[in-house]
DNA sequence: TATTGTTATACTCTATAACTATA
DNA sequence: TATAGTTATAGAGTATAACAATA
């Protein structure tokens, strides 16, 4: 029990726990396990969710605008909806005012998807909420805003 | 101009605008993004830093050890380290105590890639708490470590 | 038996580049 | 020319399963 430093003592992450964005990162992984828990079942992404998501509360939306709300270049946008087109979630047309853009709908079988994933948003943010008072929440997400707007 | 619903009205995120978790993970790829641009000449990822970083901190550190403090399976410990060790920063000692562990250190090219980092490492931490003030800073990383602990 | 490391495999996210169609 | 979508490709992170060596 007395090889190198290792195994003894345990007091946090040594140097990088002054550092906001090491504990940023892992915050957010610890977010994205447990949503890949509570989403085993309905087998959707973060990702997934938020696009679908966002076109039930937009429909007709293009692409390039999905992309930009949610902070991901084009083809990255491509991989996420074309995984939710071939599961029958979603269907791209032909934007009428403007023949470039792709026109956003959900499916009924993706209408029956976000409902179900809503029941499961509201568990998870239950379980991230439930370490915070109403005023913690509203100040850590007025600080997360400021980090990515 | 008058296609469907988008386009038009820019208001925030709409539904998603109140969910934790998503702010959570915007910012985490605002950080990671400019983490990436903070790193680009040295060429390493933050996972490869935090792990370049506790090898350093504490000598003869075994992959379990580090995968349990920063959350990785010792698969995704493997990788890292892999790619650490294949770049020469880091080589691999049979541990002399347990037989099972290995014992990790930093080469002098890791100790000088590691000085290297740590001054893109405070570039970047000085960018991320620009927005706040201190008394901010240790609020937002106390309600972090909440999450992630 | 349990733990640690290792290898193989697979999926998601992310990004870049090049190409097509439309504005 | 610029914009939007598409396709191909690649690297990184994550996870599971199975195996070997050691405790």
């Amino acid at each position: 029990m007395t090889e190198d430093t290792s195994d003894t003592d345990k007091p946090g992450f040594g140097l990088l726990d002054g550092i906001v964005g090491f504990h940023l990162r892992l915050a957010h992984g610890a977010v994205y396990r447990h949503f890949t828990e509570t989403f085993s079942e309905l087998g959707l992404t973060q990702k997934q969710v938020s696009v679908l998501w966002m076109v039930g509360d937009k429909p007709g939306v293009a692409q390039i605008e999905l992309g930009s709300r949610l902070r991901m270049d084009r083809a990255t946008t491509m991989t996420i909806v074309n995984r939710l087109q071939e599961r029958g979630y979603m269907r791209r047309e032909r934007s009428s005012s403007d023949g470039r853009k792709q026109a956003l709908h959900l499916t009924p079988a993706g209408e029956a998807a976000l409902v179900e994933a809503t029941q499961c948003i509201e568990l998870h943010e239950a379980w991230l909420k439930s370490r915070f008072t109403p005023q913690e929440v509203e100040k850590l997400v007025e600080m997360l805003a400021r980090i990515h707007e």
